[in-house]
RNA sequence: GCCGGGGUGGCGGAAUCGGAAGACGCGCUAGCUUCAGGAGCUAGUGGGCUGAAAGCCUGUGAGGGUUCAAAUCCCUCCCCCGGCACCA
């Protein structure tokens, strides 16, 4: 009779097993089999969920199938333990933020037992610790000494709820990252780390992550956002100054018929200044107002106003109007634009709203352009006379009893052939006009082409005298835009051939941009100039639970770092923490000057908690160090990490600083190496009812109540099989009872044998098994091989259906032999056993451990090596060939293998089965198709 | 709008070097068991036709194509998820 399985008594009884034995402690000097592996550190906040669980789970599953495979794991484990919760939940209850944060850390620690998840606590590291953040601090004076630190007032981004500015990073859809409030904008003096000056590094070297989701690095790219064109300098008429623009499409230099500035743009200052304009003060703080989700979205109505200055187009000398515009922003490129309305589509309805002159510079690739001829504006016979020169068109009776034309033109000869045709046939009073891959007015006395500002002054002039009903456009493209037949053509966005251009004009399109910036270059008016989306890193936070910025304002002498030997600046110990952070503790700000010995106050800002977070991996080789940081020389050995595994969400913010961070103290000689992460994997959330668990939705499958009600095994098992891991997945509480069911079978299936097997030998000859014997050893050898690669890949889900096979296959096995068709090998079962128990270890890692004692080991299964395969088993002696008639499936064969690769003998045979031989009756064999081993199609007809 | 990822039974998912679609599990159906447990065992389970079986038809978001053969490759479209989004 065999005890039930009782996984509580069993979890109970091996829960500090493995670190008694200290089965997880690496050893930090032996790189020679070293492996890296490191899961992304949590936030210790109130109690974890099965969600959470699975990150842990995988990194034990493979932190155990290493180690059983010989090598020196380093799987450390710590505490991002600074931030924002913890502060505001002490706030409220009046209580120190440390005593939640550490409450929760020893809630986190007790669970990560409770799941048989193992770390090396010895290499514990905690953020809010001075002798962790003493290093942070350290940190921040290395990069102020390397310029890579500043203070700078600028419009920063500002939650009112957390009462603190935050980065450019953890602002998502203009909400706070944290509490989803609508961030605001504040003008502040602040502390950035110049991130930017590794934009280039940043993005190029994304291309060395081999090993890294494809999604993240694309993520990452798209937020560095580089873009190359050319920076043009504007020189502001009728007065000194200018303007500086940043655009990707310098070779349409041409037709930028106005400048649009950002209403937070400097020359807004001066310009109202000089002007008094009141309207325009009232516009510019309209907008500022409005908050940037709403002037983000794309379809916001554009708005401008017009300022009265004017600014000269160094290209053609043309004087230019400037806007404010709604739709420029100050923190992108220069905040300022030179607007080309013919090849810029939110210029061209600006352009249009404005009554801006739009001039055409870039020739339509596809050649296409239209003309639509009213009816009496020609002579008879003009649409015979088209008809005969090829051109195509559609008539369309108009009220008067007149045809109206609608002409489509392809290519410059038949433009040319048109406009000649159309000159031929003109009646007095008239004008026809060419829009699209030529813009060119037809008048009685001849034809103007819309190739400037001047020109578009003449045309809509020539226009208003001989068609009273235009007489209010304003622009000749508004006239045009009147047309609907010519919408489509009015306007593109394509490279082409420069065209109205100047001396540029006829330039192709592929040189278009180098040529026109060498022509910048030598006038210098401008220069080939590269910019990025990425912004500075405002690391300054005006809360008290982070680590203080280390630097004193003196009178005296200014801006004084914190000398090293002073580090750390410790967080003053108060009962209660307010709202007004450290700026509210009188004996924290007042200090003295390190340099003049004079009265200073300190920095009462802190760092941002992902600077904390930016360097954690290189203080787990070393993390109880006093007198360094992170130890050079091992930490070159043991990084880059091997093995990154964390959530997707910190795609950007915080893979993105730790890779500058590791470039900056590369840069400064610390580390040899560019890259933090080898290997990256990001693993999907758990959701309930459709959704990521979270305490605010209240949909949560606590860890404990899954570990009370199933066991840890089972949680383990489940996690792991219930889908890929980098899925997101639906936790199933009924599924999970498939998982149990299958350990419970397990358990069966051991014990029900432990008697035969404990004294048997160990040693089989596979070259003698025969029958279900062979079979049950091939199916051992599959299994292993399939497990082992689908872990090493993180197919987990399948490694474990791999197992479940085994077991399946092991039950079939017994219950055939026990039914007479054989007998068990007692030997050959022994070994299944004990594989599948060891196989099952890094999944189920306490009843394995249970189950490995009753087969009468005295030592722990860790201590045992992962088992191998042999290739040879895997062989078979008869394969079954699929016969296809048509491609479909009519019939099977099965063959001696060495029969199965002889594309003679399996068409023989297939033609001789039976439902084959009814197919193919009335119908001649056209073509054999052979798959050797594996399968036949005759094709016929 | 742009860029990624994806769409396979009632459900989670296997199979992607083009070669048996649906492994494994959940659920469901029938039967057996009764140590009544949050049980276990056996058989079946994509849909349809046929009394059952054999057999046939059909089937991987929709439509088309390439091929002896397509979940897998190509084209068009639809839907879902994620990221970015007036980026000059």
């Amino acid at each position: 009779m065999v005890d039930r399985y009782d996984f509580k008594r069993i979890e109970k009884k091996w829960r500090n097993f493995w670190e008694e034995r200290g089965f997880f402690k690496a050893d930090i000097e032996d790189v020679e089999h070293k492996l890296y592996y490191l899961n992304m550190f949590p936030y210790p906040s109130g109690e974890m969920h099965v969600g959470h669980g699975r990150n842990y789970i995988i990194g034990d599953c493979l932190t155990r199938f290493y180690l059983m495979n010989g090598y020196n794991v380093l799987n450390p484990m710590g505490w991002d333990a600074f931030g924002l919760p913890a502060e505001n939940a002490a706030i409220k209850h009046k209580a120190h933020p440390k005593k939640w944060t550490y409450d929760a850390i020893a809630r986190y620690k007790e669970q990560f037992r409770d799941m048989g998840v193992q770390f090396d606590w010895d290499r514990e590291v905690t953020t809010c610790e001075p002798e962790y953040y003493k290093w942070t601090q350290w940190l921040f004076l290395k990069l102020y000494e390397k310029g890579l630190a500043y203070r700078a007032a600028a419009l920063v981004n500002w939650c009112p709820s957390c009462a603190t500015s935050l980065a450019n990073e953890q602002v998502v859809g203009g909400a706070c990252e944290r509490c989803g409030t609508p961030v605001t904008k504040r003008n502040l003096t602040q502390w950035f780390f110049k991130i930017t000056a590794y934009a280039e590094r940043l993005l190029r070297d994304l291309e060395s992550l081999k090993e890294w989701p494809e999604r993240v690095k694309l993520m990452q790219r798209n937020w560095i956002g580089k873009s190359e064109g050319a920076e043009v300098e504007f020189k502001l008429a009728d007065r000194e100054g200018s303007l500086k623009v940043f655009t990707t499409r310098p070779d349409t230099l041409w037709g930028a018929t106005f400048m649009a500035i950002a209403p937070e743009h400097p020359l807004v200052e001066q310009i109202l200044k000089e002007e008094r304009d009141e309207r325009l003060q009232e516009f510019v703080e309209r907008v500022i107002r409005v908050s940037e989700i709403e002037r983000g979205a794309a379809e916001a109505e554009k708005e401008g106003y017009l300022t009265g200055w004017w600014a000269i187009n160094p290209v053609n000398g043309e004087r230019i109007p400037i806007y404010v515009a709604n739709y420029v922003l100050l923190g992108y490129g220069t905040g300022a634009i030179m607007a080309v309305p013919a090849h810029d589509e939110r210029d061209y309805q600006f352009a249009l709203k404005y009554g801006l002159p739009v001039i055409p510079v870039i020739k339509r690739p596809d050649g296409l352009a239209k003309s639509f001829v009213l009816p009496g504006s020609v002579r008879k016979g003009f649409a015979e006379a088209l008809r005969k020169a090829g051109i195509e068109f559609t008539t369309r009776p108009d009220r008067e009893g007149g045809e109206a034309l609608y002409v489509t033109l392809k290519g410059e000869a038949q433009i040319d052939r048109y406009i000649e045709l159309v000159k031929a046939y003109l009646l007095p009073g008239n004008w026809n006009e060419v829009v699209g891959a030529r813009f060119a007015f037809i008048f009685p006395e001849g034809v103007m082409e819309l190739d400037s500002v001047a020109a578009d002054r003449e045309i809509l002039a020539r226009c208003k005298e001989l068609e009273p009903r235009v007489r209010d456009k304003r622009t000749v493209m508004e006239i045009l835009w009147e047309v609907e037949f010519y919408r489509d053509l009015l306007f593109h966005a394509e490279y082409g051939e420069m065209i109205n251009s100047g001396e540029l004009s006829g330039t192709p399109g592929e040189a278009a941009i180098k040529r026109t910036i060498a022509w910048l270059e030598g006038h210098g008016c401008g220069k080939a100039a590269v910019n990025y989306r990425l912004r500075d890193w405002l690391i300054s936070r005006q809360r008290y639970w982070g680590a203080p910025i280390p630097i004193i304002y003196c009178e005296k002498c200014g801006i004084v770092p914190v000398p090293e030997e002073d580090l750390p600046v410790l967080l003053p110990d108060v009962e209660v923490v307010t709202k007004e952070g450290l700026a509210g503790i009188p004996e924290f700000v007042q200090t003295t000057c390190p340099k003049c010995r004079g009265p200073a106050q300190r920095e009462t800002d802190t760092m941002d908690t992902f600077v904390d977070s930016s360097w954690y991996y290189l203080r787990y080789i070393s993390p109880h160090d006093q007198e360094k940081p992170f130890d050079s020389r091992l930490v070159n050995k043991w990084l880059p990490v091997d093995q990154y595994v964390g959530g997707v969400e910190h795609a950007i913010l915080h893979l993105m600083y730790s890779r500058f961070i590791t470039k900056a103290l590369k840069d400064m000689g610390y580390l040899d190496f560019d890259e933090p992460f080898a290997r990256l994997f990001t693993q999907g959330m758990v959701c309930l009812g459709g959704q990521a668990m979270s305490k605010s939705k209240g949909n949560i499958v606590s860890i404990s109540e899954v570990v009370e009600g199933y066991g840890a095994d089972t949680q383990r098992v489940y996690t792991l099989f219930m889908g890929p891991p980098e899925k997101d997945i639906e936790w199933s509480p009924t599924d999970i009872s498939g998982s149990s069911r299958f350990l419970k079978r397990v358990w069966q299936l051991v014990n029900d044998h432990l008697e035969e097997v404990r004294g048997a030998p160990g040693t089989i000859d596979p070259a003698r098994l025969e029958g279900s014997d062979r079979e049950l050893w091939r199916e051992l050898n599959r299994v292993i091989k399939a497990a082992t690669e689908d872990i090493r890949s993180f197919h987990f889900n399948t490694a474990v259906s791999a197992l479940m096979e085994l077991v399946n296959g092991l039950y079939d096995y017994i219950a055939e032999a026990g039914a007479g068709a054989g007998r068990i090998n007692i030997p050959l079962l022994k070994r299944a056993l004990e594989d599948l128990v060891l196989l099952l270890s890094p999944f189920a890692p306490f009843i394995c451990e249970e189950l490995w004692e009753r087969l009468g080991h005295r030592e722990a299964v860790l201590e045992n090596r992962w088992p191998s395969y042999d290739e040879r088993a895997l062989a078979v002696e008869e394969r079954e060939i699929v016969v296809q008639v048509n491609g479909k499936v009519r019939g099977r064969l099965t063959i001696p293998v060495e029969l199965a690769q002889d594309q003679e003998e399996l068409k023989r045979r297939a033609l001789e089965l039976g439902p084959i031989k009814r197919q193919l009756d009335d119908h001649r064999l056209e073509k054999v198709i052979v798959v050797p081993g594996k399968l036949i199609n005759l094709v016929v007809k």
